[in-house]
DNA sequence: CCTACCGATCGGTAGG
DNA sequence: CCTACCGATCGGTAGG
């Protein structure tokens, strides 16, 4: 995850993570049938890793403007504990695989439809708890929230920016406090 | 630029681009330096295709809040162009070298460095002339402009969602709204 | 888990 | 602009 996070998925040879893991390249490739199924393993590793670090402790909060927030805040923390070195593993892959069709494409595909899927449900459960107003559409605020959070990823990695995670949470507070009811 | 904005600057081969243009491997590279210096070059074509297509035609605009609505929509306007055959190359290549030291990082961040600075200056032209609130603060503003465009890209590219780019437009309309003076 | 090997492709050079 | 070539590395296999 590391590896590939920096260099890409597909900068991950066999031979260099054979290197890294003191063992021969055949050794690396024991353990997987090919190289994209070593790239699916990959990004299921993170997947879980982020359920882990984000889902599972947000589920754990009162669902609607409480989870949506503990949601955002556990995103934002696990990237920053990652920073300066890779950064968001999701980001990265997304990137470098927007243009490639296959099922590593499809599977990431899937895991953010998921994840945007899950900050939209959290919005509309918080419309119906009286939290946020219900003219506020559900997947426009997660598009704002998502993009938010993306962005501080890329002024850190890119640019170096020490102060993005504080302005993506600026955003994020101001974006709901936004939609609260007046 | 099309080949580098979906398959990677590094995926470029001086192979795939010879066969691309019907010549020989040392056809290509008898124009270039390196592979390195390629990759400089396509970076340096991709800003000035940007400097033309957005910088120029917002220049022609009054200072201020209309010009930073031209910056944005220009943005928006040209990478819709272009998907969903690759999108932005300046996202793209931002996520292949935030991690890669060397000439062409450097590059990317003089450039994307000077297109948020341009943002945050025309926000701090508004406020001069009274188009947005003086407690506005320009990087803070800056930041979610640019997160809101940059989202667009991705949820087209990766998410296939068509009503990206009028989500970012809605955005950056809410955004600026929020920012007027009461 | 290993060594040894396969054909293909990489960036780059020599020489014209 | 070309052909021909260099050593290095790629994913993957054979055989143990």
């Amino acid at each position: 995850m590391d590896l590939a996070t920096m260099e890409g998925l597909e900068g991950v040879s066999l031979q260099r993570l054979a290197d890294e893991l003191g063992m021969s390249k055949s050794g690396v490739i024991g353990h997987f049938a090919s190289k994209e199924d070593l790239q699916l393993r990959t990004v299921e590793a993170a997947a879980e890793r982020y359920r882990e670090e984000v889902m599972e402790r947000a589920a754990d909060r009162e669902a609607g403007l409480e989870r949506l927030r503990a949601l955002l805040e556990g995103w934002i923390a696990q990237v920053e504990a990652r920073t300066p070195v890779g950064g968001c593993f999701f980001w990265a892959a997304s990137a470098e695989f927007d243009g490639r069709p296959g099922p590593v494409r499809e599977l990431l595909v899937a895991l953010m439809e998921r994840f945007v899927g899950l900050l939209e449900a959290e919005v509309h459960t918080a419309q119906r708890t009286g939290e946020l107003r219900a003219d506020v559409e559900p997947a426009q605020l997660a598009f704002e929230l998502h993009a938010v959070a993306q962005e501080a990823n890329w002024a850190r990695q890119l640019l170096g920016r020490e102060d993005a995670f504080e302005r993506a949470r600026a955003a994020v507070a101001r974006l709901l406090e936004a939609s609260r009811p007046a």
